[in-house]
DNA sequence: CGCATATATATGCGTTCGCATATATTACAG
DNA sequence: CTGTAATATATGCGAACGCATATATATGCG
């Protein structure tokens, strides 16, 4: 049970649709959380069952009605359980590092491609963190008095991603000349 | 269908048995695959369907008889096909981050918890992987003529898990101490 | 002898997930 | 007025997974 909780969290401070959690789910949390629309839609139902959120249905003129979903007291409280517990982050599974791991069964070429398409994929992704960081106005790194400053805790994780993505370029760019350099 | 392909990589160079390759996961890929040992007897079982592996029964006299698995023609043209695939590199899901992400609905002193309980796993973590490479006699960082010098690829991926959590364990240090210098 | 542990394989079962697809409304371009 | 894109919600279905559990052999400790 992992994504409600991510639910939860994104209604922590407003009501939102389904739409919206998807399309708030792209534009800041992707690159630590994917999660399908449907898989959205169906969690909101089996959230509701749990009498973790409730909606109310919302009369649109430009575009199609909606259903609003907010925190009921269960959930914020499931919310608040949840955050406090220090659980294993999982998920480790890795199939590019997988294939780099087996790659002497390939030719260094092939390997080659496999390593610059995932360069493109990293300087593409780091972009997009900078362009929402610089957005935000955020100091990266953040200065250790950050919370008198007005950071708030999203921006740790964007700090997260950006330095992630920064220490992953930089690994990447060193194999690929170590491959370069291969007998 | 993934974890079959780790399979395929874990065989290449040797048979193994179902509870060998259990063992070889743990002690050498953990730290980018998890995956628990009744589903790898069930892949073997599928992988054997397709005709990607064959085994052959030995039998012992210290232990219970085995199941020896080797790849197939068709077993070794599958990896290879898979390694030269730029694939994109899914499994972006971290619960901890997640945590964080959200932790303005949680007193700091909860979250501060967290990130502890974080940290240490963390050290654990890096203890481990800096312990294997110890003993492989593994140059940290890769020089670039490292693959001259008698470095595998299996290298490349311990000293991405290396780096990946001397990274982690920086930037969890600096938002603890953020979070401990909070108004 | 009895019990725990390591070795070795296997099935039941529920959870989670994402792709494909269906359906309906509103806006806008051609 | 016709098609397409954006908004909005929903179901069918199979893939992948991991926990719990069953079963059996061999070793070693007390």
């Amino acid at each position: 049970m992992s994504l409600p909780h991510i639910i939860l969290g994104m209604l922590r401070k407003k009501p939102k649709s389904g739409y919206d959690l998807k399309k708030e789910l792209q534009t800041t949390i992707q690159y630590f959380w994917e999660a399908d629309i449907s898989r959205i839609y169906r969690s909101l139902g089996e959230m509701q069952k749990k009498g973790w959120v409730d909606f109310e249905t919302v009369i649109q003129e430009d575009s199609p009605n909606k259903k609003v979903y907010s925190l009921t007291k269960d959930g914020r409280k499931e919310l608040q359980k949840w955050l406090a517990e220090p659980g294993k982050a999982t998920g480790t599974n890795n199939p590019f590092l997988a294939q780099l791991h087996f790659s002497d069964a390939v030719p260094v070429e092939a390997q080659l491609k496999v390593m610059e398409a995932r360069l493109a994929f990293l300087k593409d992704g780091i972009k997009e963190l900078e362009r929402r960081a610089n957005n935000l106005n955020m100091p990266v790194p953040l200065p250790e008095d950050a919370l008198q400053k007005g950071v708030v805790r999203e921006m740790f994780s964007l700090e997260y991603g950006i330095r992630k993505y920064q220490f992953e370029i930089e690994w990447t760019e060193n194999i690929i000349a170590v491959l370069r350099n291969a007998p």
